[in-house]
DNA sequence: GTTAGTGTTGCGTTTTACGCAACACTACTC
DNA sequence: GAGTAGTGTTGCGTAAAACGCAACACTAAC
């Protein structure tokens, strides 16, 4: 429980409490990490204030003065008070419960969505979250006609009933095995140094429409045995056997590219922009205090995986 | 007792008591004559921290919720311990007793040193301050002897029991009534505007030795009946009543340059520097605490001075 | 006198708080 | 339903506070 960290307590505050108890501004500096001199001027400016030294100084270690001492012991107190507020706070909302219904496409299902989902039930173990995974524009009509909460999807309009809450770029790439030829292009594979190889394209690709397919026709790239597939977890499946150059962002792919055995590439084309990766909700109004909670937590999520300009 | 600018709570902490008890964030802004966009982001920073609304939004008037009412209650009982710690410091400060001795040059004795003084000692009524007016050069050597606690002076140089706590640079300039001629001049006159003047100056003028002489004397400025003294009040006076251009800094001469019955003209010559007022001080260790206090005080006025450049 | 610790300070950088202006929303009135 | 007057919020740029770096002054121990 970090009382600064959550801007209960003052700066000035932290600084001295933590070098009155640990008896030298250079120890309270270090458990900080920070440098002494922020620590000691921190001091300074609060003793300036009160016009009362709150140390002695002299010698090797700080001693407190009685004006020190006075409020060191009223700091306790008080420190005490705010403790009790925080965790008071904390059962409140732990008392906190309902449903969330979220649709989300599945490369943010697998990755993304587990991580957020960890956290969230460690800290709100009685919200209930049913998640559908469906393609952009489905999860998108559900959340606006009501029929879910919030929505993970690519590249949809807010409207009405439709708020954005969060959103990232992600780069269109490739997946390949570590060994592909690709890996050695620098800066990056363009879609002409996709000719020869077997590309896999997911749905989803579908909803940046006609600018990856006019792109992909201007580059005059030739496709062996193109395919396409909804599934992801197939598709990473078979990238990671080799048997196709998976064309998507590196959501969905966490682990795999994590653990090495597969390695994103992003496309250095110009002419295909970012993948936007949004978090949609209902209207504020009609959010439920659970539902609201889920939609920061993911929102954060979200904004996290940015820049990938 | 603003317990925010003592640094003893958080601006957090601060706009969230005080909205909750007007009931508004613009009412909060304008009680602390802000923008309610910063109270906004504020509490919502501090909102996100807790993982908790601390208020309902919706309607015109913001009603507190479970956690806020919770979280208001534990800060104000942290609030009355802060207020205790200050209003037990302040009494732990009055009962702060002792005598500081103090020298300074004439100059900083009128004005500046009344002005600190009032202040000083309505903080701090029972401190005795021995004040000597001497020479600048008298001042600094009573201090490093230890025959004074601390000196104003101009131009002296720091030693082994003679520390510099404060300085601010004052141009040299001439004083003059305002139907003076020189008040024509612009930017401000030149050594050589001075001829046919008939020019007073400090003995303190001294200190700053060859520069201004060697600079009067490459001007080829003709002085008539030029005058010397050792006493401020007698320069003024003479200014005032038009029996001559004073030469000196502005120091000691605000309140008849407020008054409007002088005014003061820097120097606009190159060859000149800038006069250094310092405040000087015994040893650290040496000082008591009321010294302590005092230097504070005045060094704040000595370097609220500055700047002349 | 040297070494190893302390706290402090001038100055530049980073982070936080803030302001501006516009927006979205609600409640009330007509 | 439109207009008005209030509320809180947000993107973006600015100002102030907090911070870091590096050097300094000082003390204690050897």
């Amino acid at each position: 429980m970090d009382l600064h960290r959550l801007g209960l307590i003052s700066t000035r505050v932290q600084h001295f409490q933590l070098t009155a108890r640990l008896g030298s501004i250079r120890a309270a500096a270090r458990a900080l990490n920070m440098t002494p001199s922020s620590v000691s001027r921190s001091i300074r400016a609060l003793e300036d204030d009160l016009r009362a030294p709150l140390f002695e100084r002299g010698g090797q270690q700080l001693r407190l003065s009685s004006a020190g001492e006075m409020l060191l012991y009223h700091l306790g107190q008080s420190t005490v008070e705010l403790g009790r507020a925080v965790t008071g706070i904390a059962d409140l909302r732990g008392l906190r419960r309902g449903t969330v219904t979220l649709v989300s496409i599945e490369s943010a299902a697998r990755g993304l969505l587990p991580r957020v989902l960890a956290d969230f039930w460690a800290r709100n173990p009685e919200i209930a979250v049913d998640v559908r995974v469906t393609s952009s524009a489905d999860a998108a009509s559900m959340v606006a006609s009501g029929d879910a909460d919030l929505a993970l999807s690519f590249d949809q309009q807010s409207s009405r009933n439709l708020r954005r809450i969060a959103m990232a770029g992600l780069a269109l790439g490739v997946l390949v095995p570590p060994g592909s030829r690709l890996t050695k292009i620098t800066p990056g594979p363009a879609l002409s140094d996709l000719s020869g190889e077997r590309v896999i394209l997911s749905d989803s690709s579908l909803t940046l429409g006609r600018s990856v397919e006019a792109a992909m026709g201007d580059a005059f790239v030739d496709f062996a045995r193109r395919g396409r597939t909804n599934s992801i977890a197939l598709m990473i499946e078979l990238a990671e056997l080799g048997l196709g150059t998976v064309m998507q962002t590196r959501l969905g792919a966490e682990r795999e590219i994590a653990a090495g055995s597969l390695v994103f590439l992003p496309l250095h084309e110009r002419r295909i922009g970012l993948r936007r990766l949004m978090l949609m909700a209902r209207p504020k109004a009609e959010l439920s205090e659970a539902a609201t909670a889920l939609s920061a937590a993911l929102g954060q999520a979200v904004d996290a995986l940015s820049p990938d300009e």
